[in-house]
DNA sequence: TTTATAGGAATGAATATTCATTCCGCTTTT
DNA sequence: AAAAGCGGAATGAATATTCATTCCTATAAA
């Protein structure tokens, strides 16, 4: 077998988790060898350099969240059912890779990333901001700049699930809804 | 003049800016002492190390943020009045000092933090978590936990804030106020 | 008023430490 | 037995921190 593909993943899992709770500069190579059990040289089979590693990390999970959002996305429904399908797919997207978004949105203006990366998220940005332009013009959304309205909701939903994280709240069906709630409140057009 | 304070002003401002800029661990002593235009060595006259500078740093902003907040605080007044002062407040606090509150906010849970920084952080969201408690009791704020609602707003509005800061957006009054309502409707009780 | 001097402040080159990356011998696979 | 995959010690570069030296400035002697 050419080289197991199992390494490369428990590479790019333990860089994630540890890249999500102590940021790409705290984060050192030999600390990512140890938590995949692996050799320091191992990552440098996979990874050309620490840059490629977290460009290749970011890639994929901002691919990987894009198709969540985007799969069974409720074309012809009414506005409030297709911001549910987002939040949805957040919150799914976020139980089934835990660090994955909070990696995202915390390296997402980082010096490192390059050109390709930066692109992939500007893809990501735009499903929202479809949505949101969408919605302003039939008057079912606040009239705010789209990117602000990203950042209310993004931002908010990121904090939250942090003290998730950090086992400051639990997730419930109820926390959950009423978030949702919340958010959409703080986007829609109120009459 | 013996050893004016200007110096370790000098130095807190550099350090804030590149903390905030590029984070904590991406800074170098010698960024900073090049940005405070002062020699290597004199940042450690004034500072035992580098966790000691971010430490004293984080809590002196923290401190000046809750005493914006607490200052003419409206006991008496209405809820919305009282969460008019506390969005104020915050913007206010952010125009004054750049980049303190997204300095804050992507710091507070670092692993260099000491307890009494913690410590002087659990202050500070004591004034929001008071505010929602009092609120849902009247009825006035949504049924979540505090926790959750500071999230929302905080997450939402330094987001926003950060893509004033890049300049994304422009922090027109205009924006602002929308934002304000924003957050206000995310929280706020809807019959 | 001018000059000398003590002592704190500031400097930045030197040192110690940490980290990304490389390299080589060992292990496993074929 | 050869080839491929691995591990982890070794290397070199970058960084935090230290420290011997210089620079001020305030006071005091002349």
């Amino acid at each position: 077998m050419p080289t197991s593909t199992t390494k490369r993943e428990d590479i790019l899992d333990s860089a994630l988790t540890l890249f999500a709770e102590r940021g790409f500069d705290a984060t050192t190579i030999p600390m990512i060898a140890t938590d995949a059990k692996v050799g320091a040289g191992t990552i440098y089979r996979y990874f050309a350099n620490k840059e490629v590693l977290v460009n290749t990390l970011f890639q994929h999970y901002v691919t990987l969240f894009k198709e969540a959002l985007e799969k069974n996305y409720p074309e012809e429904a009414g506005i409030r059912e297709q911001f549910h399908h987002l939040f949805q797919g957040m919150i799914r997207f976020t139980n089934e890779h835990d660090h994955a978004l909070y990696f995202i949105k915390t390296h997402t203006s980082a010096y490192f990333l390059d050109a390709s990366s930066r692109e992939q998220f500007g893809h990501l940005l735009m499903i929202f901001e479809n949505f949101f332009e969408a919605g302003k013009q039939h008057g079912h959304i606040r009239e705010l700049p789209s990117k602000a309205l990203i950042a209310i909701i993004f931002g908010g939903f990121l904090q939250l699930y942090q003290l998730i994280r950090v086992g400051e709240l639990e997730a419930s069906a109820e926390l959950l809804a009423g978030v949702e709630e919340s958010c959409w409140d703080a986007v829609r057009h109120h009459s």
